[in-house]
DNA sequence: TTTAGTTTGGGAGCCAACTCCCATAGTAGG
DNA sequence: CCTACTATGGGAGTTGGCTCCCAAACTAAA
């Protein structure tokens, strides 16, 4: 009879979920726009469709609420690349060594030259402008920093809630969302150079 | 003619300011309440009227909007005291040393047993257990941050965007944030022990 | 080309946020 | 008690988020 009733639920890898894809990316990709040129609630959802050459009623059918127009799919929190990169070091090195490398490398692969990653750039610099999108993305910074405890803990052959680990997350994790909250309020947004600066103090420490 | 047409503009301390300051609290508790036990979105302004005994119209007379409900006024956000207790310290010390005077002297003035704090960490629970709130609150944030950031410069002589000031600032407010953040998750809140741990780590550094 | 499956358009409609406005109840000060 | 002045009530109305639904356009396979 019917695979799918609605566009979020066909059959994985087949030509109508790349088409659906590319919608739904558009889509969002315009919101975003529209949300930073306007702000977000002087933005209509008929704005958006019209933009995206779409009737309202479709874009609800890939978002169901207005909201959901402003929550990231996880390749634009660049996390995963990160985490990959992590990964790869070798397990003699400890949490901070690999940390240092990890970074590194995540950055020297996304790293300037490569097309995908000027736009995911600047879509970073857009998101951060609108307080709406990472404050919808609060939600889901919790779970990977876990994802990330667990990563540590696993490296330096610890439980997950040791206290250390824990600790260790938090800053790391913490500093970096505070950059982009300040980038967000109009500070220069250097990313990669803040993650850099935040992974050397953890290993040297404060002369203050 | 008239002092004022809003509730919000009147003389300072006259009586009618005293009973619009307690009408606005008690909306907002009401409120805060609500979103905690039915959610955000499943909570209507009416209901909040009715909840404190006004009439849908009154509660906009006092928050022009529904989102303004979850903005908290400074005194919830915990850091003004800690900010004087930080002051106070004697200046021959340390950025981290008064910072750990700091933090105890704040937590211990504002501790178990005064009943207004009580009161505060109730609403603080409750607090971040909606995410709307925090997110809401991300805002002033970003400046409690830089009014941290310069608070450390002067005492460790140097200018306001030192890039050692600037990261330990964001390690700080980043980790307790990030705190919040896994509190509002589900995780046992217990915000000034963390807030001594980090303290503690950002003096001694890592082991790993 | 035909057929079956899928996305899209667009209208009708609900609900809640939000505005405006004026009459009314309540309070402070003389 | 009287008089300003202020807070409140509540209705009428606008707007936009969001749902439902069905006919039409479209696309991939047979």
């Amino acid at each position: 009879m019917v695979t799918s009733e609605l566009p979020g639920g066909g059959s994985p890898e087949g030509p109508w979920e790349r088409k659906r894809a590319r919608t739904k990316q558009a889509i969002q990709r315009h919101a975003l726009r529209l949300f930073g040129e306007q702000g977000y609630h002087a933005t209509t959802v008929e704005q958006v469709a019209a933009a995206a050459d779409l009737a309202p009623s479709t874009v609800f059918r890939y978002f169901p609420t207005k909201h959901d127009l402003v929550v990231l799919d996880d390749d634009l929190l660049m996390i995963r690349p990160f985490i990959e990169a992590f990964r790869a070091q070798p397990p003699e090195l400890g949490v901070l060594a690999a940390l240092h490398n990890a970074v590194r490398t995540a950055f020297d692969e996304t790293g300037a030259s490569r097309p995908e990653h000027m736009e995911i750039q600047d879509r970073a610099r857009l998101v951060v402008t609108i307080p709406e999108v990472w404050a919808a993305n609060m939600g889901s910074l919790a779970s990977s920093m876990s994802g990330m405890a667990e990563l540590f803990a696993e490296r330096a052959g610890r439980d997950a809630g040791d206290p250390e680990i824990l600790s260790l997350t938090r800053m790391l994790c913490g500093a970096m969302t505070m950059a982009w909250l300040a980038a967000g309020s109009g500070a220069a947004l250097d990313l990669p150079a803040v993650l850099e600066d935040t992974v050397a103090r953890l290993r040297t420490g404060f002369s203050l």
